[in-house]
DNA sequence: CTAGTTTATAAACGAGCTTAACAAACCCTC
DNA sequence: GAGGGTTTGTTAAGCTCGTTTATAAACTAG
């Protein structure tokens, strides 16, 4: 630790050469001029023109054909971009039911996603390590790559991770999936860093990616199950490992056991239990899913818009007392129940309000499926990034 | 922003410099021989000396008499250790009763500390703020300083504070507060950085100072208010500017108005509703204050038991949900009911244990009267040596 | 008083950035 | 198509800084 060694004149061309990379990522995919580099950078010519040799030498960048460049009235200018190939990293997204991959290059460019299915019930665990192996396989196919030039992994996986190790602590959903060593399993194969992180947090990394700026962001997914992430400034928030775990915030009442591992909020607001307050409540239309009481609220239904007032009521009244600590800019809600519109983000906005000091912008996640595995890419390539800088 | 004009030889010298500082800061208050700046920074020789003879020009290090160095069999080696006197800090404590004042060198020695009450009640904002100019005036003389000598100053008051502008946004315990512009009062007196923060922040970052290593931590400052600070990784987490106000979670069942500007849990379980729940109870012994009752139930009077495990029952039921939200590593406890020793803490830890995953150690603040002053300090003090190395 | 140890000083060297002058390549106008 | 204007690339001199290496200083132990 705190390795500052030999402070001499080439640790200012490590400086200057990750100052040109950065700038040149930020701009990607485009190619920048040389000309951009000097001003964005403020270093001067002859520095930048050595940082983008090096770089172009190791692999990083790569020259673009001077007589491609749009001309604007003066000597060509040299123009490079990322040469993303140099160090693609991969994604997964373990779902109790799915599995998939994904691999970004370095200028976050989908180079291939490959998506899975695999059954659950017994040995279920035994049977999402094989679908993992099989959607990496076929992801590096898609890619053309070799298990070898991922400079980067990141797993998302229901259940408590363990920061340190990267061991799953806690995994109700999925039989057996403690006892498999995940990480391990991967660094048997990759010789990368492999991050293994619970999937509510990397959806929330996913969300927070598509918002601009900074602050602090609690993303829900609200499903069959509940969780949480929170993003501060851009980087998750962990805590001591379990971050974010909303499912488990007891609301007032009894909420009777299932013994399928799911937390007290999940087993009142969860997909299937708003289905079954809208059956208790005896909506019209038989054995009604989340979506068709979502649907019938919209609709008009006074029978329906009162059990999703129900469920936001719950819902703010269990976050509540985090936001209150927290004070998020905003909550973002992803997930099957995102899907519900407006209806549930009003009746959820009305509650909050009531229930906090400085209620925070609730919103819907603009995400579709592969939020978790966007989440994991981004991750990887944080963690690639943030070690180019050290 | 952004701004990382020129990086050529000087910078090293810079960074050099920063680091020989923060060495030698490391070692506070002690004298440090150069030799062990050379081993510990990595630097070589000369380039020690280099920084250290500009750091002796500039003020910030005073060299010691070599004829004092410990012998040990070589030739005596030159010391150099901080000059705290070369940038006090200033810290204030603006509390609804009573304002202090405190003066920390660099190496955070106490050099001048000044309490001074001040009536409540009507135009006390204008009574509190020239206590303020008073309690400045004579840590100033105190520590022989003038004020143009202060090299940052950081004020803890109650209420919500907004990060930005330095303004206070909602003070409900100091009528007018919020429109007096402290933040400008300050800085047309001082030309340091000025920081206005919530008195819970502050104490927050004071205990967040006693504690070893870094994490996630949920100091509460439990009193006849609510209020608490989020420290994770040693930085205070400030959210869009409310962060920590649990005064305000509603806790189940019907919470009577006051009046005054309190929030719901702070009317529940703060000090005085305490006291109010055992005299509704029956305590004997006449009007008991919330310092009696845990007396009571420490020396084993089962009403007050009943009322301590009713208190902490309801704290648990509150903050649980930011407990699973945030994971935080412990859970301090300061303020005046953190004199109620280890009955409350264990009811607080039992409650908690049953609605949390990861149950947080809870803790009582080992820090006496001064927490929000020595977190104002720690948060000047961290400022300035964060400005130093930017 | 000499040997050994620890520390400080000074000069030579090398790496890196900046400045400044110059060259290249292109557009436009006459 | 020749020359001016513009943007960009190239090159060499000069400066700053850290490192290396050799040498001197100051002290203890025996």
């Amino acid at each position: 630790m705190g390795e500052e060694r030999a402070v001499g004149t080439p640790v200012l061309r490590r400086l200057n050469t990750a100052a040109v990379l950065r700038a040149v990522r930020e701009r990607a995919p485009g190619p920048v001029r040389l000309a951009e580099l000097v001003e964005v950078t403020g270093l001067t010519r002859p520095t930048v023109g050595q940082a983008v040799d090096d770089l172009v030498e190791a692999g990083w960048l790569q020259q673009h054909d001077p007589a491609t460049t749009p001309r604007r009235g003066g000597r060509p200018a040299l123009r490079v971009s990322l040469r993303g190939r140099a160090a693609p990293v991969l994604g997964l997204d373990v779902g109790p039911h799915t599995v998939s991959a994904g691999i970004d290059d370095l200028a976050a460019r989908r180079l291939a996603a490959v998506r899975r299915s695999a059954e659950a019930g017994p040995a279920a665990a035994g049977r999402l390590l094989a679908a993992v192996d099989e959607v990496i396989e076929r992801a590096l196919q898609e890619a053309g790559l070799g298990a070898d030039e991922i400079a980067g992994l990141a797993v998302g996986t229901p259940g408590i991770v363990d920061a340190g190790s990267g061991r799953i602590l806690l995994a109700p959903s999925v039989p057996g999936w403690t006892s498999v060593d995940l990480s391990d399993h991967l660094r048997g194969r990759f010789h990368c860093p492999v991050q293994v992180e619970n999937d509510a947090n990397l959806a929330a990394l996913a969300v927070a990616g598509e918002r601009p700026g900074h602050g602090t962001l609690l993303a829900v997914q609200w499903g069959e199950r509940l969780g949480a992430g929170v993003v501060i400034d851009g980087r998750l928030h962990r805590g001591s490992g379990a971050a974010g775990e909303i499912g488990f915030i007891r609301p007032p009442g009894h909420v009777p056991e299932t013994g399928d591992g799911r937390g007290p909020l999940e087993r009142t607001i969860g997909a299937e239990a708003i289905a079954g307050k809208a059956r208790r409540a005896g909506l019209p239309g038989g054995a009604p899913d989340a979506a068709a009481v979502f649907a019938a609220a919209s609709a008009g239904d006074s029978t329906a818009q009162r059990v999703v007032d129900d469920v936001a009521a719950t819902f703010a009244q269990a976050v509540a007392p985090a936001v209150l600590v927290l004070d998020p800019d905003a909550i973002v809600i992803g997930g099957g129940v995102a899907r519900a519109g407006s209806v549930l983000l009003a009746a959820v906005n009305r509650h909050l309000a009531d229930l906090t000091l400085n209620p925070p912008a609730v919103e819907l996640s603009g995400l579709a499926e592969d939020t978790v595995l966007t989440g994991a890419l981004r991750l990887a390539l944080d963690e690639f990034w943030r070690r180019l800088s050290v």
